[in-house]
DNA sequence: TCTGATATTCTACACTTGTAAAATATGATA
DNA sequence: TATCATATTTTACAAGTGTAGAATATCAGA
């Protein structure tokens, strides 16, 4: 998508579980899924889908009384953006700064760094 | 700080100034420094720079018809607030899918992977 | 077909954020 | 000291976000 803009926190909320669910996705998913954890009533999700609609996110029908939903953005589109963002405004896209932020008090776990030596060093040769 | 929170884009921006300044902190300073990219009025700062005080990350002495403002908190504590709340809500906390999220279609520069070599291999011995 | 249950839509409202005009205070200067 | 220039404070307002009550539509069953 053109112009892709971040997403309220709300909302994001709802795209993970989108995301993780098959489509077509149900209110009633959404419900199931996070309902309980963040105490939302049903307008408040259905307010929360209409928005994602209009932004571009979701597409929807209706089924008599009910809807459905099907993301237009991939989780992995998405993330993209956020993270170039993030890396962006707060870490002038430097990994290093990343990691020496993170790890400045605390020390980073064995697997962490494991992980990381295994992927840099498959990039590089 | 007890529960701090993320700062709104604009003052975030602010702040950057502040961090890069020596104290005292003037308004005519962040005006100068960011007037013009922003094109910012001295009460669009000014207003800004009180929500800050109020947030707790500045505080302020008034002499005469001038205010000037100390930082409370510093970069790199606002940073690592920032940096793992992002790493928690976008990556679960993972460095390999950060990795695996910008350079899935790019590809890394050498100098990133050196420096990130460089780092991990530090860290393990 | 009437009725109740349930999902959706409409409407609303408070809070936050970005932005600044208007009003005011105060130091500098004539 | 009267006036001007300038910095600050007051006030405001539109958009965006989080949240949901009230109103409405529709399916399923009596």
């Amino acid at each position: 998508m053109e112009n892709m803009k971040r997403l309220p926190d709300a909302e994001f909320e709802i795209m993970k579980v989108v995301w993780e669910k098959e489509s077509p996705i149900t209110t009633a998913m959404i419900m199931e899924e996070i309902g309980d954890k963040r105490k939302w009533k049903a307008p408040t999700v259905l307010t929360l889908m209409r928005r994602l609609v209009e932004r571009g996110f979701l597409r929807t029908e209706k089924k008599g009384k009910e809807r459905t939903y099907y993301p237009l953005i991939s989780k992995e589109d998405y993330l993209e953006l956020e993270t170039e963002k993030f890396m962006k405004q707060y870490h002038k896209n430097s990994f290093l700064s990343l990691v020496n932020t993170l790890y400045n008090t605390k020390e980073p776990s064995e697997k962490e760094l494991d992980e990381l030596l295994k992927w840099a060093k498959e990039r590089r040769k």
